[in-house]
DNA sequence: GCATTGACGAAGG
DNA sequence: CCCTTCGCCAATG
C-alpha cells in the first residue's frame, strides 16, 4: 500500500505525504462507473474521523502524474462537493455520466447503486 | 506560533 | 427533520 514509486513532484508536504499516496491509490481502484466517498477511503485507510484529509489529498491529485479519477470520489451525500475544484465546474459531472453514472443538481443519482466500497472490494 | 479554513462526517439541539 | 457544533489534521495567513 504505502510508498510505490511515486516520485515527490510537488507534493503537498513532505512528511504525511504516505497517507496522501495512500489515497490516490485506492482512488485508482476505483472501477469505471463506480463511485466511493470520501469518508469510505478514509475508515479503509483506519484514519475514518480523518475524511477531511482525503479532501484535502484530492486537492493534489490532479498534480499526480497519474490522473486520479477524483471525479469518482464524493461526500457521503453522494453530492459532488468538489466539482467546483476542478478545472472546470462541469468536468466533474461530465466525467461521471461519461461513464454511465447519472447526475441531478450535483448529486449522484442511485448513489447507493453505484457505491463502491474501498474496504469491502479490495478485501474480497 | 496562533487563528482560520477546508473536496467530510457524525452527533447533538 | 434541519441546523449547528465538534473532531479530525494539514495548509495557509
Amino acid at each position: 500500500m504505502a510508498k510505490k514509486t511515486i516520485k515527490s513532484e510537488k507534493l503537498p508536504s513532505t512528511s504525511t505525504t504516505s497517507f496522501f499516496e495512500d489515497v490516490y491509490e485506492v482512488v485508482k481502484q476505483i472501477p469505471k462507473g463506480r463511485v466511493t466517498s470520501y469518508g469510505a477511503i478514509a475508515a479503509c485507510l483506519g484514519t475514518k474521523s480523518s475524511a477531511r484529509m482525503v479532501g484535502w489529498a484530492m486537492n493534489g491529485a490532479h498534480l499526480r502524474k497519474d490522473k486520479v479519477p477524483a471525479h469518482r470520489v464524493v461526500n457521503r451525500n453522494g453530492m459532488l462537493s468538489g466539482k467546483m475544484h476542478f478545472k472546470t465546474p462541469d468536468a466533474m459531472q461530465k466525467a461521471l455520466e461519461k461513464e454511465g453514472i447519472k447526475v441531478k443538481n450535483d448529486t449522484i443519482v442511485d448513489f447507493e447503486k453505484y457505491f463502491w466500497d474501498p474496504m469491502i472490494e479490495l478485501f474480497r
